[in-house]
DNA sequence: TGTTAGCACTCTTTGTCTCTGAGTGCTAAT
DNA sequence: ATTAGCACTCAGAGACAAAGAGTGCTAACA
């Protein structure tokens, strides 16, 4: 392909996501050497190519998802982000709150950044230990079972009983729920699990067999892919998208779980191309992991139009994850450390 | 006031509201036993009183604010509900589930039922007792503070600290606040008595100060009004709102809260007038309270447009607010008497 | 042979105009 | 007091023209 063609679709790109109009030869001229009749004959090539597109016969060119394809992956030039930048960008994080709080400050920051919706993934990963598992009558046939797993996720289910548990019942239950259920990987929760439990409650199974099956409930829920989405805002009032097309989408949000794979390891650009069963029309979908302890703990994502502004916005995004990864790496070295400390003074291990 | 003129008022209402077009004075000839002239001569007194609006010379008329507020408080008929329809309503409630459930569950037939959105405000009163505070540690210098009230309400909140804790000052910890707290009511939680436990703490204070921090934001997130709105979707598709207006107020719907304020008792309908700060033009806000306990546990509201079909919808309101309160006490009442029948065969007291 | 100036052509957008129909207010008759 | 009749108003739909942006093609040029 030649060379100042590549240039040409790079400047229509690179125009129509400022402009979000329609570019024509003689923009492009302000990019290119060359003159309009020349760039074009070239569109003209690269719109049999595939790479573009016109609205109708007498208007300027747009971008195809192939020319978007193109673009992000060979053309575009990423910006690098000063140092002022960097700093701005740290300022908008919660970086003393809680891990999940520190992602959504990193998702409500890129809503403010790119006028784009943001999304937060986190999962659990199925290799993950139950830390803590325990029911707690909170009412007159009321009970919580709360579960902690290992990577300090926390997660509770309210559940009404037939009857009320007793003293004893209630203390069986849990101390065999602590002794076989503590330290065991999240995943191993199966049916045929809370099957052999349920046996093994012998007297006390048909009163708890409601609880078991909450129980597996909850281990299925801790174990479940969270997405979080926020500036839906901004996907509404972009003009770029269809309007009916948004609000089913916000109806049911499940649809963008399968952009936010636990598989996807780096840097993932998804267009939602014609033959895609994802719903908004004309949108990308930018995602980056974000590590703890080494192994992906989620991913950050942006859900905007396809003329988003890719040089700046990938960037951000990268960064804001990195600084996570960091974060949370920083905590478990400082606490490493600490720990190691502690245990030259005294012996206490409490977790 | 004129009977014929209200009766002219309420054909006027019911008509727009069904059509959502301004009504002329031929379509009202249907309703009332008159000529067009006559109609529309009595029409024009409505307007100058102040229940009536054109939206432009040539056209038929609308109710205004004091228009809809005559019709709501004395022209309009409610439906009564059949038999039927109660079965109707009664298979759309998750009536086995937890409150919280059932109570979402009536919210979510809500918005079916009226296209409209649905909101549950609910609230743990100031005298609510705290059942249960704990403190579990969840990872390298994590902990969670588990609080739950006697409504049954559960809450907890992830607090990272700068050092870990040993096992007796968890345990001193943990063993102050059951003993402290644990009975008294959430709203005695204040910044004087943080302070008090803070110097009780002795020399583990500086440990715990952040600890008690995120245990007062706790307490005041629980006494919080717990606001849900579902179906928004029928707020962005709805013709009569302003786009604009209903996402600005999706992005801060705090601005419901005074609509569902707990001193409200009875059946509750709002306008958004002009002069009032609420964003949506042309919306009517209706509540129900539903009752746990003989205390207001919440509301249950709706939002729509004013021309809403309040004949049939404050029926469903309010049947589903009642049944609510009556499973609600049933469960109460089963309970209650369950646990008699516990303590003439054994003395087992675990709440 | 690749590039460019020039020109006719296409198609959207915008504005203007007219026509239509629904609904009104007023007047005069009942 | 009510009603029939009529002139009037105004929003909305449709037709049409003008403007403007951008194209494709042809022919000239380096």
């Amino acid at each position: 392909m030649d060379s100042r063609k590549l240039k040409i679709l790079q400047a229509v790109v690179d125009e129509y996501i400022v402009t979000g109009e329609p570019v024509g030869s003689k923009a492009i001229m302000a990019h290119v050497k060359a003159s309009s009749a020349t760039i074009r004959n070239e569109m003209a090539e690269l719109e049999k190519q595939g790479y573009l597109e016109q609205p109708h016969t007498s208007a300027g060119r747009i971008p195809t998802y192939n020319g978007y394809r193109l673009y992000v992956d060979t053309l575009m030039e990423r910006d690098q982000l000063t140092d002022e930048e960097k700093r701005a960008l740290d300022s908008m994080l919660d970086e003393n709150a809680s891990e999940e709080e520190l992602v959504n400050s990193a998702s409500l920051a890129l809503t403010q950044l790119t006028q784009c919706a943001s999304v937060v993934a986190s999962s659990t990963p199925k290799f993950s230990l139950i830390s803590k598992v325990e029911v707690i009558p909170t009412g007159k046939r009321m009970y919580v079972i709360l579960m902690i797993t290992s990577n300090g996720k926390i997660k509770n289910k309210v559940c009404r009983l037939e009857f009320d548990l007793t003293h004893e019942q209630l203390e069986f239950f849990d101390k065999y729920l602590a002794e076989n259920l503590q330290g065991m990987p999240i995943d191993d929760v199966s049916e045929e699990m809370i099957e052999k439990i349920r046996t093994a409650m012998g007297a006390y199974m048909v009163t708890l067999t409601p609880l078991l099956g909450e129980l597996f409930n909850l281990a299925k829920e801790m174990t479940a892919q969270d997405i979080k989405l926020q500036g839906e805002k901004n996907l509404l009032t972009c003009k770029d998208f269809d309007q009916g097309e948004i609000i089913d989408f916000l109806d049911n949000q499940k649809e963008i779980e399968k952009f936010f794979n636990d598989s996807f390891s780096d840097l993932q650009i998804s267009f939602s191309s014609e033959g895609d069963s994802f719903a908004i029309h004309n949108s990308s979908i930018i995602s980056a992991p974000f590590k703890k302890g080494g192994v992906q703990a989620g991913r950050l994502g942006l859900i905007g139009p396809m003329r988003i502004n890719y040089s700046k916005f990938i960037p951000y995004l990268e960064y804001f994850s990195q600084r996570i990864t960091t974060l949370l790496s920083e905590r478990d070295d400082d606490t490493a450390r600490l720990e190691i400390e502690d245990k030259e003074t005294e012996e206490g291990g409490n977790s």
